[in-house]
DNA sequence: TAGATTGTTAATCGATTAACAATC
DNA sequence: TAGATTGTTAATCGATTAACAATC
């Protein structure tokens, strides 16, 4: 297959993040060596699905052996952008912004949370983790001076748009919002949402009554 | 259409939580009347798509006025069986699981965390929310005895596979988890996953380097 | 060599969309 | 009535899977 010749659709993508993420896992265990059924049966994905996934990026395996665990966490990291460390932009400091600036589970993952913003006046200049909490009256010029590219929103929903229509001036490409409203951004802008009520209403739609 | 009668594409359910949301904006908004194509436009979903989805369940409008709010927020909330309150456990009360704890969203959509459990001695027995925080050891007692159905696990990606077994023997139906792991369910259990660094790394694919 | 697993093709399956009769 | 929008069908589109030649 044709390296990555602009079209590979979005759901493979997707995909990819969790082939890394089983890898890694893997690579903990002390194994090197893997194959499309492991990997496949460790995600409950077929081993058919995995192999034309990454053939859209390349050859990466070996017949009869399978994949070098390591070599498949170069490429995918490669792949993905993360084989770099990305600097991210936190908007709003409240206890999920907090919890989440406190969180150690980025940095090896390719992102580093560098920049905190907030608007109430109690928290400008307050330090969480080195970083002091700055006024969202900075943030663009501090966003394009840093050329940070990713965002996380973690606003109440009111102020969530208008959150994101200052991050996209300042240059932002990529906004992970946990504010639950879909927000509206230029086609060049990616949004990822988290809004955890989302997948418990989609359970409990599987739960009949009991009692 | 014929009422629920099975098979209901999951991929349709999905979406509903993401249809009730947006209506529940529209109502906070003053609007009594909407229609497939609004609800799309506000979705980036085609209108045909919205009314081939809800016509999984029945039919909620009316042709040539579309949709009353109010309404249809009742049908789905009806259908997601959230036109009820459902206690929720927690597990893990680490910064994230002491921020969910905090979080105030949940209770007006269906959910409220009605119990904690951790099991470092330091934080047994302390209070957030008017809730005590208790040891692992005492789980699967407790929810079975409450009768809970719905998990949300926020523990260290090595302990989760080991809660949600417990938490599966104490009869739980739908577990939501924010560790980074596939965990291993027997298939009357429903899984959702939480992981905001996939969410990262799938955008990061489309940032091109720049600096 | 015999056994295993890849990368890829073609077939299948399922989801989305376009279009329109029905009707408010 | 004229205009609008539903619910549904059929067509299109795209994603998944089965199967296998290639080959390590």
């Amino acid at each position: 297959m044709r390296r990555s010749d602009s079209e590979i659709p979005d759901i493979v993508v997707g995909r990819l993040p969790i082939y890394l993420r089983a890898l890694i896992r893997l690579q903990q265990e002390g194994r090197e060596i893997t194959s499309s059924q492991e990997l496949g049966e460790r995600l409950g994905i077929s081993s058919a699905q995995i192999r034309k996934d990454l053939s859209h990026f390349g050859e990466f395996g070996k017949q009869g052996t399978g994949y070098t665990v390591s070599t498949l966490i170069a490429e995918l990291q490669r792949i993905l952008h993360v084989d770099r460390e990305w600097e991210v932009a936190l908007v709003g400091v409240g206890d999920l912004g907090r919890a989440i600036a406190h969180y150690g589970g980025f940095a090896h993952r390719g992102f580093c949370i560098t920049h905190l913003f907030d608007n109430d006046p109690n928290k400008i200049g307050e330090k969480i983790n080195n970083l002091v909490i700055q006024p969202v009256s900075e943030l663009k010029e501090t966003i394009k001076k840093a050329g940070i590219r990713i965002a996380m929103i973690t606003t109440p929903a009111d102020s969530a748009q208008e959150i994101a229509n200052e991050l996209v001036e300042a240059g932002v490409g990529a906004i992970l919002s946990y504010a639950p409203v879909t927000l509206s951004v230029p086609k060049h802008v990616r949004v990822q949402y988290i809004d955890p009520v989302l997948h418990l209403q989609r359970m409990s739609y599987y739960l009949n009554d009991r009692d």
